[in-house]
DNA sequence: GTCTATACTCGGATAGAC
DNA sequence: GTCTATCCGAGTATAGAC
């Protein structure tokens, strides 16, 4: 997909600083003078090229929300063992949640509160993915390679282990005293983990 | 514990009135109108009683944040084998967050906006179960009659899986179609599928 | 203890000059 | 497009009568 907006303009500046400002404080949270401070520039203009608080926070949500479920399409579709596929799946996506740390919460909680008919305009018609990797699943029960179980389950299982430790850092770390670094490990450490802890349930 | 006050006392009311808002908004979503119209008093009886909202909201929190890692020291030291205790724990731990369903999300999310010394205050020492946890697994190792694992990862996973459907809930039920009673169904099939999931990761 | 009325603050939005 | 100044509503908090 090609950038419309050069990097240096104004609206993208605000979309960096909104970007930063609502996934650390979600939509009630934010503040439009931060946002606007962050951007080197005055609310006035906010309103200019946005025109309100909520049409902003839209544009941000929107495009959290299209990489919570990874577009990991590619290895999904590759031409490998499902084992293969869960490892891939499952070491890209905590990669990615590395790098994107906020992003569970942010998603989440902003699901919560969004108007019912909003919530269906986004998420209807998101779920490729997990169809994909459904189909993949059956496939391998019905040839018998691998125990009878529900993909949903399966699939549920995996988002979970996977995403879980990022929503509960903060209080794992108070209960635990885990720093900085230890956090990091075991979560590195669970790109093995999870993988094969899938991988076992499903195994004949 | 014995109920300091009567049911039916203004303060109790709007100590039920004030859990019902806050779970479902947060703190800063919750407004202290609809605390006091649920209450069927006025707002200014509401700072009579709780001087200030962030007051008023941290009673509500320690209460719940106190239910987050659950109190099951009773399952966890009754005298069975460790894969019993497990699935003691998921099926009771399941049952109180389908009783409960805004517990996680609201823990989660407000433990976030926290200063860092309340935080610490708060969920300091509160390792108790864990470490009893943890215990039981290590001496299964010893004993070797589970496989080495890395209890903190086993625990993670545990409450990964029993808590993350509840977090997911409306974005779940959005991408697959899901109404209420199916969610529900699928929750209840989780209370075997944990256990089993989790027990098998440990066996030799 | 409980109420009505009101003060105060914060933050989103707009007017209007440049 | 960008700014300064200002408005205005929402929501917390308090004064003071009963």
């Amino acid at each position: 997909m090609v950038k419309l907006v050069k990097t240096d303009s104004t609206e993208e500046k605000i979309l960096i600083s909104a970007k930063k400002n609502f996934l650390k404080n979600g939509m009630a949270g934010a503040r439009m003078q931060d946002i606007a401070d962050e951007a080197g520039i005055n609310k006035a203009l906010l309103h200019y090229y946005f025109r309100t608080k909520e049409k902003l926070f839209e544009v941000i949500f929107r495009e959290a929300a299209s990489n919570f479920f990874p577009q990991l399409e590619g290895i999904i579709s590759a031409e490998a063992p499902l084992s293969e596929k869960i490892q891939g799946f499952c070491s890209a996506y905590i990669d990615m949640l590395l790098q994107n740390p906020f992003l569970p919460m942010f998603v989440l909680t902003e699901s919560n509160n969004q108007p019912q008919r909003f919530r269906q305009k986004l998420w209807k018609n998101r779920g490729h993915l997990f169809m994909r990797f459904a189909a993949d699943v059956n496939n391998e029960i019905k040839k018998k390679n691998i125990k009878p179980v529900d993909p949903g389950q399966l699939f549920m299982n995996m988002i979970a282990l996977c995403i879980f430790p990022f929503l509960a850092k903060p209080i794992w770390q108070m209960t635990t005293g885990m720093g900085e670094t230890e956090f990091r490990r075991m979560i590195e450490e669970r790109k093995k983990i999870i993988p094969q802890l899938i991988n076992d349930s499903i195994k004949k």
